[in-house]
RNA sequence: GUGCCCGUAGCUCAGCUGGAUAGAGCGUUUCCCUCCGAAGGAAAAGGCCGUUGGUUCGAAUCCAAUCGGGCACGCCA
């Protein structure tokens, strides 16, 4: 709908010489005013591209509205400020929104800028050593929403999964269960055998028991030789089960899981590291004392393998071999992302957590550098969440083992709920979980607000159709339109039309909390209108006497169930169809 | 000491590539169910957008300083 205007502004625009070649439909702002007296809409483009076109916005916004006045959906063009363009438009243009929706139905808030392009969401990628947690939540969320509205843009997504499946964490999980399993055996454990390294969490004592069921005693008393590589293992599958079955049921599914000792066994380490050898980026160096660590005795200068990372606008050069020959972190995923640039990755995301902002740098220096340039990653932090019980905070000790898992979280307030709080604020704040407060039915949970909308829709649909038998797709189109002339009609079907701008705008900014925003906008402006039908008994949907009417009403909450079904579809809750 | 993020109504938060008189919910006050679901709606009140400078036609938005809060900072993962 709105491309019909946005088109009509650009042919103005390719009309002067200076071109308009590099300027896209999609820059040009189109938005209504606050003040609804000046008209339907605005643009601000005679402003934003006087310069480039080498014109004075004043002559430019002139053409602007000869141009659009002559449109046949405009009726009144105002010249305003600087060089704002406020324009009123016939009702049958916002009365087509209806049948638009309708007819591209699902695929109704899908655009094509980045028409089949591949590109890769790392997300979630928790270490396989325990049971994802609250902290988890987040993330998955967070990364299956902005997957979804990525594919919403055009491009072709893969979901991924990075399993940390080796290292020193491995071992100490291995360790761990070894002490429960002689537990479990009959001997002697107390909580001062597990070091600080070691997980001494309650599903490592049920692991345990399962490696009683299958292997009895045959590795008590054996050396640390005969069972290591198996244990490890052993926890490993169990806990990746565990993970993606949690993750299931929170809603999210990957295409693919990443095994960091896989890519070790293809020795892409290696090949990473000839490739920046190459780029001359690789050298043997002392990293100078940080400013944070105050005097000498803390630190000691020692020659390293190093990466210069700062060449591609790291603050400092990162460590790549630990002193014991060992590979560091950043090793591994510098394999990793090699990886991902050889399946053909070109543009990545990542989400991570707040307290990884300091990765942020080195990550995209590596993809900068593993992909001479060709390669760019966006990292996204989210901020932590507070979880609340009735407003006090719940202490959690992931040492003690008594953190709350995603699981608890999701059994407690349902999947639709934990997926609405983790995506309805933008991920730069913090969030507030409150237990008691989630689950309340009330404004302090917006999600509510949206079902019930959507709910009172289908709840219209059912009282017509146990009258009227099954309403169908064409009797919607058919109808009438233009007796929905009624200001707060035409609102609700101005916000409809807005739909495309904003998924496609959520989805280039990665800022999922803008659907379920938007969505309440969507939820309010029909509530509004419900009300209004109390009122104005003409603005009721159902006319028994005027079956006519009833079904032009009915295409206008056709077309809102259809975009509040996208949005839902898009943040992965699942409608409700009643409330009762 | 350095880097990243946040600071908007009493509270929780929106505010899109800089746009016109900064919005919503909760809470407070007043109204609206003979009639499609009142878990709703209409209205009132509530603001130096942390502070100070700068950039320009125009700043909550960009830049610089500053205050307050969160996070991080050589071989952990």
């Amino acid at each position: 709908m709105l491309h019909t205007i946005r088109s009509c502004i650009l042919n103005v625009l390719n009309l002067f010489t200076k071109g308009a070649k590099d300027i896209a439909e999609d820059m040009i702002l189109l938005d209504q005013p606050k003040d609804k007296n000046l008209g339907d809409l605005y643009t601000n483009a005679a402003m934003m591209f006087a310069k480039r076109l080498e014109i004075s916005p004043r002559v430019l916004a002139e053409a602007i509205r000869d141009a659009l006045a002559s449109s046949e959906n405009v009726t009144e063009v105002s010249l305003a400020g600087p060089g704002f363009i406020n324009f009123k438009l016939k009702n049958s243009f916002w009365q087509g929104v209806i049948s638009d929706v309708i007819e591209q139905n699902e695929n109704y808030g899908f655009s094509n800028v980045y028409a089949n392009k591949l590109i890769n969401v790392e997300f979630v990628s928790a270490n396989p050593t325990g049971p994802l947690h609250t902290g988890h939540a987040r993330n998955a969320v967070f990364g299956s929403v902005v997957a979804n509205l990525l594919e919403r843009i055009g491009y072709k997504v893969t979901r991924e999964f990075y399993i940390n499946d080796q290292g020193n964490q491995i071992k100490f999980l291995a360790r761990s269960l070894y002490l429960r399993y002689r537990e479990a055996l009959g001997a002697e454990i107390s909580e001062s055998d597990f070091t600080s390294d070691m997980y001494c969490g309650a599903y490592v004592k049920e692991l345990a028991k399962e490696l009683v069921d299958i292997y009895q005693d045959k590795f008590l008393n054996q050396p640390e030789s005969e069972w290591l590589a198996l244990l490890s293992q052993f926890a490993i599958d169990r806990m990746m089960q565990n993970v993606k079955n949690d993750l299931r049921n929170l809603g999210v599914v990957m295409d693919v899981y990443t095994s960091e000792a896989e890519l070790c066994k293809r020795n892409l380490v290696e090949e990473a590291l000839n490739i920046l050898s190459e780029c001359g980026d690789i050298y043997e160096g002392v990293l100078p004392r940080p400013k944070g660590i105050a005097s000498d005795d803390e630190w000691e200068e020692r020659p390293q393998t190093l990466f210069r990372s700062t060449k591609y606008g790291d603050d400092v050069d990162r460590a790549i071999r630990k002193s014991d020959g060992t590979w560091t972190y950043f090793a591994g995923d510098l394999a990793y992302h090699l990886d991902k640039i050889k399946r053909g990755f070109t543009e990545m995301v990542a989400i991570l957590g707040a307290d990884h902002n300091g990765y942020v740098k080195r990550l995209k220096s590596a993809v900068k550098a593993l992909s001479a340039g060709k390669a760019n990653i966006e990292v996204r932090l989210y901020q932590l969440v507070n979880f609340l019980e009735n407003g006090k905070p719940v202490r959690m000790s992931k040492r003690a083992g008594n953190f709350i898992t995603l699981k608890d979280v999701v059994e407690r307030v349902g999947k639709d709920v934990t997926r609405y709080m983790m995506i309805s604020r933008h991920h730069d704040v913090m969030i507030d979980f409150d237990f008691v407060k989630a689950v309340e039915q009330s404004m302090d949970n917006p999600l509510f607000y949206i079902q019930y909308a959507y709910a009172r829709i289908c709840s219209v649909f059912r009282n017509y159709e146990a009258e009227n038998g099954e309403i169908t797709r064409d009797d919607l189109l058919n109808s009438d339109k233009s007796i929905l002339s009624d200001e707060a009609e035409i609102s609700l079907m101005k916000a409809l039309a807005f739909w495309p701008d904003q998924v496609k705008a959520a989805a280039i900014a990665i800022e999922p909390h803008r659907i379920p925003v938007y969505m309440q906008n969507i939820a309010s402006l029909f509530h509004s209108l419900w009300n209004k039908g109390k009122i104005n008994s003409e603005l009721r949907f159902i006319d028994k006497e005027n079956r006519h009417e009833t079904i032009s009403r009915l295409s206008l909450l056709m077309a809102t169930k259809k975009v509040l079904e996208d949005g839902f579809r898009i943040i992965g809750v699942t409608p409700m169809m009643e409330m009762r």
